[in-house]
DNA sequence: GTGCTGTTGGAAACCGGTTTTCCGCGCTAC
DNA sequence: GTAGCGCGGAAAACCGGTTTCCAACAGCAC
């Protein structure tokens, strides 16, 4: 199991590791493969396989590709590289992947950058054998591809309904969460800043929302869509509290604004946890740190990435595709920014 | 110029361009290509251009790569996606690569999932013609790959000295143009909150803030290193602030420090800026949105990110390869975490 | 000894491009 | 009249694998 030595310079091909041991590149192939319908002698395919570490052979990608056979490489289309949230599904998926023996293209889908193009590029250049959808973007030229429907794919943490190829959490138990939490706590008044309808786990986490809200016999109605930065939860958060009667918390849909949150409520001269509590979705080492330190609602986010990978495979594989549902639920976080609700 | 039909199903060939129009692959490889050996009708090379489009004809990527050609794909290593710092170079990288006709290939250098595994597998699979070297582990396994002299490749916002492939920005600057920030509020009192000292990145910010402090006749000696994420910002600026005389301002090597810091500030009672100012590197539109909002130093990493592609594609098209500086200056972007220095 | 069968491995086609070589034709120059 | 040349394009080799089909040989039963 020593260390092979690098053969400095040329590449090392199929055909060299098949003469260093006196079969032809076809059987070293198979062997290398794995392939059942080749009977070789144990001791062939141990020459073979112990040729193939010694000389360092790699086979050449495209030249796999070309032959027929896969890329060994999928690609991942994420809306947004500058929200860790998804770094956490990328380093999933990822390491899904490369236990699988596949490797993971990256892609942010900033339209301006041409994204979608690029993301097609991919698919029609060959370039990989499957594709993980995290964008939330509806329109998206992709998606009206007719190549779409020979290559296996799935959506990530969106929903296309019908498609059968959906992966997702458990959104509507994390925002259940959210308002038991609150209302354990004491709160009746809670306000959800929601992120933009056309935004599927928008649509999820608000209806979860509605549902646990009425169930707990509370009023639904104290919602506003923004969007996803922190100048939207700054806004939506203004919005909120000059309502009457004024919510006692509010539960942000994502970090960024929960951030823009919590600076209008400085602003306004409210205090966190004291006059209004906030939970957000999404946890990140972040909120350890803001002022006050952050409550928040985990979601099995290396989960979600693994479970893409695992699912695209398996219809590589030949399965059928279906949707897949995260068992691990969302979990509140307790920090300092939830407290009682304030005695009038 | 109408949208082209899609052939639904079956990938169109070069074959089946050339054969529509009546010449042979070759020909129609040459035509599409540009190459200037060949002599062509000028009716023949539209006709071959018109039938592409109108076919929708999109090259294999693995064929391309076989034949010897470029695979059109670059491999850029990163330390880490869920600074957001870092997804600013990478979408510069992404939108010049993607301009010049070539497609990223991004890697979060974890070495626990194998990631250094995986950028090698990417050279050594022959899936990339360069690569973009943005990690600054010193000890990279990839680094001592012989394989590695072959191929066209840059280091990225860090040195390997003397490899005359080092893309960079002005970091000492960004140090001294934060002290002469705060020097000119009437600070002299300045503690670094630096990074890793294995960290090339860290090491010049601190010895641009060494410089421009001792230029400045300050003391230059409080400094202290720390990891770059919150927790270590907020061990650091306990560290400094403990001295005797305490500085009155800080400047951090990271936002993700800063934050910590303002957290550490904040538990010990002390006010931002009255009591201490706070500076951070990287700008970020977080920074807004922080108590107090941040003032930072902004970089040119867009410019980062394109000009590394530049460069390792200079290296492809068979330049010589060379260090490039980032001629944009750092320059600082003032919030309300600085004020003037407290009279004591 | 011959035919059958199972084992072991070889030969060749093929994937879809790129690149080099070569060929036929019409024109000019001698 | 023909050698030479430039133009326009065809033919074929090649890249490095995968996969299908087939051949050689051994052992066995008859």
């Amino acid at each position: 199991m020593g260390d092979h030595v690098e053969p400095a310079g040329e590449r090392v091909r199929l055909v060299d590791v098949a003469l260093a041991c006196g079969v032809t590149k076809s059987v070293a192939s198979r062997a290398l493969n794995g392939d059942p319908s080749l009977t070789i002698r144990p001791a062939t395919r141990l020459r073979i396989l112990a040729a193939a570490r010694e000389l360092g052979y790699r086979p050449h990608a495209g030249a796999r590709a070309l032959a027929g056979a896969r890329t060994r490489a999928l690609a991942l289309l994420i809306p947004d590289l500058s929200n860790p949230v998804y770094s956490r599904i990328v380093r999933g998926a990822c390491r899904r992947a490369r236990e699988r023996g596949y490797v993971v293209l990256l892609v942010e889908d900033t339209p301006a950058d041409g994204a979608d193009e690029t993301f097609a590029d991919l698919v029609e250049e060959g370039r990989v054998d499957g594709l993980l959808i995290a964008s939330a973007r509806p329109d998206h030229r992709l998606l009206a591809s007719a190549r779409l429907d020979r290559l296996p794919h799935v959506f990530v943490n969106r929903e296309m309904p019908g498609s059968g190829r959906n992966v997702g959490m458990d959104l509507a138990e994390a925002s259940a969460t959210a308002v038991r939490h609150l209302y354990a706590l004491g709160h009746t008044g809670i306000g959800l800043v929601s992120g933009p309808a056309e935004l599927y786990p928008a649509r999820v986490r608000e209806q979860g929302f509605r549902d646990q809200m009425t169930g707990l016999g509370l009023d639904p109605g104290c919602c506003v869509s923004a969007p996803f930065s922190e100048e939207g939860g700054s806004q939506a958060a203004r919005h909120l509290l000059a309502r009457r009667p004024a919510p006692t918390a509010l539960y942000c849909g994502t970090l960024g604004q929960a951030i823009g949150a919590l600076h209008a409520l400085h602003v306004l001269g409210l205090r966190v946890p004291e006059d209004v509590s906030v939970v957000s979705y999404d946890d990140l080492p972040l909120a350890d740190y803001l002022s006050p330190p952050l409550t928040t609602v985990a979601m099995p986010l290396l989960e979600l990435g693994a479970a893409a990978v695992d699912a695209v495979l398996d219809q590589l594989e030949g399965a059928a595709p279906h949707d897949v549902a995260i068992p691990t639920l969302p979990v509140v976080v307790t920090r300092a920014s939830t407290g009682r609700v304030p005695t009038r």
